[in-house]
DNA sequence: ATGGTCGACTTTCGA
């Protein structure tokens, strides 16, 4: 049983909702996780996706802000949704579905707060809230078994490594790269030793983006990434993933998301 | 010179 998995934050399914369809056949993607929906459950594009051949859908939606969804050519046995922070916001979903190799795998997917402009919690209610929702997730995780078979994809909104962003000296201050986060990113990644896929198939002596400003003519030109979006596993999925790759045309195409779509190759036969 | 550009849904915010 092969799956190719994609997380991709698009930035409103109803306005991209052509480039989903071009996407999922130009790459043949067996199960999509979108983040930034931004529409609500009510108004969600489910004859679109269904006629794409996803049969099987599971949504987290909001009106206007945020909102996850996941959609998948096999069944889930699964789907759950947890509420961080108490905020009544749709930042994450779980589905689950059954492999002849690794019995039943968790898929969670995650839209992390961007956390606003200023990185100090006593000054920036938004960059609290992030902290306060990497919190929530690691204690989350630190309580379930760390040999449960478990992918966790999303936009955590943090570049961990030096070489996950353009520069690392410009953006030691800027949200998204401070030491704080890359800190509580690294203790949640521990809380179930997650594998950084992303990392286990480029090195991170390499420059990695899945994400570029809207607010750059070229972004190719000036190539100011930053890897905003993750894609992790648990130890035992360790040797089921055989590819990887960051989908950079989808950032070319007409009226583009800002960041790439991010696939990953799974063999659990 | 705190810019530059998107999307949602109002005239401004969040990213």
């Amino acid at each position: 049983m092969k799956l190719r998995i994609a997380t991709w934050n698009i930035n409103s399914v109803r306005r991209r909702i052509d480039s989903v369809e071009r996407f999922i056949k130009e790459y043949d993607i067996d199960i999509l996780c979108l983040q930034e929906t931004k529409v609500h459950n009510d108004s969600f594009p489910m004859k679109a996706i269904k006629a794409m051949g996803f049969e099987h859908v599971a949504i987290n939606g909001q009106k206007a802000y945020h909102g996850v969804a996941t959609f998948s050519k096999i069944p889930f046995s699964k789907v759950e949704k947890i509420e961080f922070c108490e905020k009544g916001d749709a930042r994450h979903l779980s589905t689950s579905f059954i492999t002849p190799s690794s019995g039943e795998v968790t898929l969670h997917n995650f839209y992390v707060p961007a956390g606003g402009d200023v990185a100090d919690v006593n000054e920036n209610e938004k960059f609290k809230h992030k902290m306060d929702f990497l919190a929530e997730m690691t204690d989350i995780f630190t309580k379930q078994a760390n040999d449960s078979s478990a992918i966790l994809v999303g936009d955590l909104n943090i570049a961990p490594h030096e070489n996950d962003v353009w520069s690392h000296k410009q953006l030691l201050k800027v949200v998204s790269h401070t030491p704080l986060e890359v800190e509580k990113l690294k203790i949640l990644q521990d809380s179930m030793d997650w594998q950084d896929l992303v990392r286990e198939h480029i090195p991170t002596t390499e420059k990695l983006y899945s994400w570029w400003s809207y607010r750059s003519r070229d972004w190719t030109q000036s190539n100011k990434g930053r890897r905003l979006d993750h894609i992790w596993v648990t130890q035992p999925l360790g040797n089921k993933h055989t590819n990887m790759e960051i989908a950079l045309a989808p950032r070319s195409w007409e009226a583009p998301s800002d960041h790439a779509p991010i696939i990953a190759d799974f063999d659990f036969s």
